[in-house]
DNA sequence: ATATAATATGAATATCTAATCACCTTTTGT
DNA sequence: ACAAAAGGTGATTAGATATTCATATTATAT
């Protein structure tokens, strides 16, 4: 399933340079997609010659899914680690939404990366979800376990449209919200999520 | 914004080729992806000319546009209609999500090709959702304004989630969901959702 | 010091594809 | 019936791009 294929780099100046590759390839397939910028724009950014590319990856789309489960594997331990200690489902989802959006304003090119799976790695864009939705699907049966989520809920339906909230509001957020985002906004967000997923959109 | 720059043809034999060119692209976009269908794929799907695809489009993305664009019309016309005599808020959410639900399962090709919006023509990916959005907002604002939203809640962010929930859901509905979809199936997913909206996760 | 492994290079290759255009056929309105 | 408009064609063009390879430099371990 998830898993990286690429041989890395044996000396501190080859790991310098298969960073610089994907520094550069995380910016370029963010500004113009993965199918529109290529390896000649990548090497150029980062100030290399072709070849040495491919000393690094054996393909322009082995590159692409490195990127990809480099940010999986960041966002599921960034989240893992914030909600370490929290006592509730609903304080679990506070801060699991609230370090999602801090991570994809800090890298928004993971964001747009990652959306891109479908056209780029249909399989890769498969495990991608189905591999976070399955973690979470677990912790909200072990949360209904506990008395903690209503046991009339689908927890597979469920994982999905808590991935769909944080999804597209981190959408709106990043790309769609022309004005500056001070951490009121965000704020704002999170609890207007927390109030629906706490009591429901009514009074 | 949102708009068409297609000529349509001027008679019915015209139209027929038309819609054929339309609906082998939308065949082939969602199997192949935007970037590796090819117009000699889509015309030879079409048992025609490659010449013959110029007369009606003035390129592959205008033609991609014009997919979108008329499923986000369709989308919209289908959901407008059939909450028409919804009388609450939450009755409109559960018919709308159903008929959202209904739409990309018998038209899964849809959902992949505007999914691919964000990397074949980024203006038009903003533009479908922002409309989107703007619009739902509209009727959350009305439904605080009549007391069936929480106030609280801030109606920007809750149109993105709700936005979220049904296209991810949908997304494990169509994709990954391997299993025959029954109508139980449906009405389950569904309910879940409208137990989350009505009163939270929680008990 | 030197052999070996690792890293670096960019011109050349082989393949692909969106769009054009000059010419042909069919349909329509009068 | 017939001109004009609409529809149809596919070989050709012009440009692009992922990957290879022969060769060169640099680092490492003994």
């Amino acid at each position: 399933m998830l898993e990286v294929s690429t041989s890395m780099p044996k000396t501190k100046k080859g790991l310098h340079t298969f960073n610089k590759i994907c520094m550069s390839a995380e910016k370029l397939f963010h500004e113009k997609t993965y199918h529109a910028a290529t390896i000649n724009d990548i090497v150029n950014d980062a100030n290399l010659g072709v070849g040495t590319f491919y000393i690094y990856f054996d393909s322009k789309r082995s590159l692409y899914r490195h990127l990809v489960l480099s940010y999986y594997h960041d966002i599921r331990k960034s989240i893992a680690e914030k909600t370490k200690d929290c006592k509730t489902r609903l304080e679990c989802e506070k801060i699991g939404l609230r370090t999602f959006l801090d991570y994809v304003i800090k890298k928004p090119h993971a964001y747009t990366i990652i959306w891109q799976s479908l056209l780029v790695d249909r399989e890769l864009f498969v495990d991608y979800y189905t591999s976070f939705a399955e973690r979470y699907k677990k912790q909200l049966d072990e949360s209904i376990e506990k008395g903690e989520v209503n046991p009339e809920i689908d927890t597979i339906a469920l994982a999905y449209a808590l991935m769909g909230i944080s999804n597209f509001v981190g959408l709106e957020t990043i790309f769609f919200h022309t004005d500056v985002l001070d951490e009121k906004r965000i704020d704002q967000i999170v609890d207007s999520v927390i109030i629906m997923l706490e009591k429901g959109i009514g009074n």
